[in-house]
RNA sequence: GGCGCGGUGGCAGAGUGGUUAUGCAGCGGCCUGCAAAGCCGUGUACGCCGGUUCGAUUCCGACCCGCGCCUCCA
């Protein structure tokens, strides 16, 4: 079986093959960092890190995900808290990887920063003006959109309805108004780099062509992002890629997520609807962020909301709850093999719905067998298929006493766990069922089981 | 207006031309001091209307509804 991937040029799923037998290329817009990553943002992030793992079972991955550290929305920011932009770009790219990490992304393979990258985005603007495929204009260098016929192919736009149906006002210095910006001048007081065309700063599509083409090499195999990107950033950036290497495909494959959506509208930051990871993590624990995000297919929209990450937390409880109490050695482990079906649903253009069905059948069969090698044996699968997709990385005791702000701490709980126990052994069980109504008041749901009594947190 | 994506049982959400998704919630049973967890059992879901077919939720066409993009928002 080959993997599976919907590309959105050809529109339709189609079997992935490398261009290099064994070796893949896959680049991924990251964050423009002047604030911190919404929920939104994290998606394409904890999607694309599951393609990622997925990918590296089979070939030899080298994943870029850059880091737009100069735009105009950065000189914003600036301006507004009167900050250094390196101050603020170091800030927020910390952050950034801090809250990624929590939701379980891995670190790509190479993180490109725009700022590092200006000579090569230089390189490539003068080969675009020498081909004919760029134009200087009023101190700024546009790509002449006219010059490639595939313009408009990614998006399926049609060149002459963008013109008839352009409703924004278009500066007097463009040949016509899709043409987008390369280069352009910065004043004294915004960061700017010498340039054959003056001192100034690049446009935000050049940055990924060059990024890609310096680590990635002239033609990637996937390129990834939010559907919104497709259009103008994909398809200015695979315009700009293939004008500047003689018509070289730019991206194999093209992958795409859908939408998230908060509480079914749309999240904005006029509706004050913006959920920052950042402030999620604090109250949520990131397995269950990431699990919510890959509790739907990823190119379907996914509406985020409490019962979401309610039911995304009870889900981890059970799979958690069926190798709770399982010693797993370091043989079984190392012996253990992901369910085939489980893979096949992955590798099926990332179908993780069904690989999540999968998993609970393992939890399912681990719950009913009483055989400890069996049962062994079961939990360490578990735990290869939660390596694979990213969960089930807390040992189970510490994911059940994991506690975030305003909870019971764990030795209190344990307290009143003991002097239950006492009531119970005296058959005091009027007493012993209170504290059990006090315990379930924090939010701590208790179980007598043979070999005494456990506890977890209900969320 | 153009382009694209959806409408599945109480909720979330896969999938399939005729046979169990899965999870959460509910109900019954086992277990338990009682619970909880777990296990077993339990649901005549596939927007509407036509068409193709022995048979369509699944293919085709129209319609209704929702969402996204249309110059820098993942």
């Amino acid at each position: 079986m080959t993997i599976l991937l919907h590309d959105t040029l050809q529109g339709k799923k189609v079997p992935f093959e490398p261009l290099e037998e064994g070796k893949v290329t896959m680049y991924l817009c990251g964050p423009t960092v002047y604030n911190y990553a919404h929920i939104g943002n994290a998606r394409p992030a904890v999607v694309f890190d599951l393609l990622a793992r997925v990918l590296r079972r089979r070939y030899r991955l080298t994943f870029a995900r850059n880091i737009t550290d100069v735009d105009d929305k950065i000189n914003a920011a600036a301006v507004e808290t009167g900050k250094p932009i390196d101050e603020i770009t170091a800030r927020f790219i910390k952050a950034y990887n801090d809250d990624m990490a929590a939701l379980g992304v891995q670190a790509p393979d190479v993180e490109p920063r725009a700022t590092q990258h200006i000579d090569v985005m230089i390189a490539m603007i003068r080969k675009l003006v020498e081909a004919g495929h760029a134009y200087e204009a009023d101190g700024h260098v546009l790509f002449d959109v006219g010059s490639h016929d595939a313009y408009g192919e990614l998006s399926k736009r049609d060149l002459r309805e963008m013109i008839a149906g352009s409703r924004v006002e278009v500066a007097p210095y463009k040949k016509a108004p899709q043409d987008f910006v390369l280069w352009k001048p910065s004043t004294p007081e915004l960061p700017g780099w010498d340039s054959p065309w003056g001192r100034g700063r690049p446009g935000w599509h050049i940055e990924c062509s060059a990024m890609a083409e310096k680590h990635l090499g002239t033609t990637i195999d996937i390129h990834c992002g939010g559907q919104d990107l497709i259009f103008p950033h994909h398809e200015n950036e695979c315009a700009q890629s293939r004008c500047a290497h003689n018509g070289a495909p730019f991206a194999r494959y093209w992958l795409h997520n859908g939408f998230l959506s908060i509480d079914e509208t749309k999240m904005s930051k006029s509706l004050g609807n913006v959920l920052l990871v950042h402030d999620l993590v604090r109250t949520i624990p990131g397995e269950v962020i990431r699990l919510a995000l890959l509790s739907a297919h990823y190119r379907q929209p996914l509406d985020w909301s409490g019962e979401t990450i309610a039911t995304a937390r009870r889900m981890l409880d059970r799979l958690y709850g069926a190798v709770r109490g399982i010693d797993v050695s370091a043989e079984a482990r190392a012996a253990a093999e992901i369910p085939e079906a489980l893979v096949a649903a992955l590798e099926d253009d990332l179908n993780t719905p069904k690989a999540m069905a999968e998993f609970f059948a393992l939890a399912r069969a681990l719950n009913k067998s009483n055989d400890p090698a069996e049962m062994e044996a079961l939990a360490a699968q578990m735990y290869a298929a939660g390596d694979l997709l990213g969960l089930l990385g807390s040992d189970p005791e510490a994911w059940f006493a994991g506690d975030v702000e305003g909870d019971m701490p764990a030795a209190e709980v344990e307290a009143l766990i003991e002097k239950r126990n006492a009531a119970r052994a005296a058959k005091d069980f009027a007493t012993a069922d209170a504290i059990r109504d006090q315990l379930a008041a924090a939010k701590i749901a208790i179980e007598d089981g043979p070999s005494g009594t456990t506890w977890r947190r209900s969320g």
